[in-house]
DNA sequence: TGAACATATGATAATATATTCATATGAACA
DNA sequence: TGTTCATATGAATATATTATCATATGTTCA
């Protein structure tokens, strides 16, 4: 299998092809990387699956607040989970959610 | 010069070695992006440069709103502009911009 | 200089968002 | 069954954000 890549001509036909309507979408889909705790949970999961308890533990806040924000990234397929005895397990969804942060990363460090 | 690309590998590593505290830079970019007038003036500028008559025309939305939301776009760099007689002539300020853009259309296209 | 044009900015009001508190749901197990 | 643990959810408050309105700044040119 060989591994996906990103080059620049191919972003700009990506880019050009977006219908005007689709642009509303995108920017929801922004907003909910667009909260500091909701990308402290996405990067606790980066490093591994855990349930709600650990994740309140790993960004020390409270249950309510945490359990909130996941269900925001829940709707938006950021993270899934499966259910473990009394435990729901959250883990990241899919490897765009890397590469989104991996290239916000990238422009701040310049 | 060869073309800049990003695979998975490479990807995960950078996101490793983030700190904590770059998080929250992190989301306040994130923010930027996520909201719909924002994305369109970078989309209008990705179709190219403009002067900020140009872009409300583009919008259909007043001159102070979008003044206000460049002034965003410019303090975080997402844009830059040029003064040319009386216009402000803006435009995208990097790459980035496009591949985050990029990115996040193929996660909502899924 | 002063009128017209282009852009920027400050204040306000309307709306959206996040956290907290209280409580509900549901699983495990004595 | 009833208690405890884990998570989810509803309501309310506090805060942040956006667009509008009014006005200021700055440029061009008669």
């Amino acid at each position: 299998m060989p591994t996906k890549k990103y080059d620049k001509n191919q972003i700009d036909h990506m880019i050009a092809d977006m219908p005007e309507n689709e642009l509303s979408d995108l920017a929801d889909l922004f907003k909910v990387f667009g909260d500091s705790t909701r990308l402290r949970i996405l990067y606790s999961l980066f490093r591994g699956e855990k349930n709600v308890t650990e994740i309140c533990e790993d960004l020390g806040m409270g249950q309510s607040a945490v359990s909130h924000q996941l269900r925001v990234l829940k709707a938006n397929k950021l993270v899934a989970l499966r259910k473990e005895g009394k435990s729901s397990i959250y883990f990241l969804a899919d490897d765009h959610v890397k590469t989104i942060i991996a290239m916000g990363k990238e422009h701040i460090e310049e």
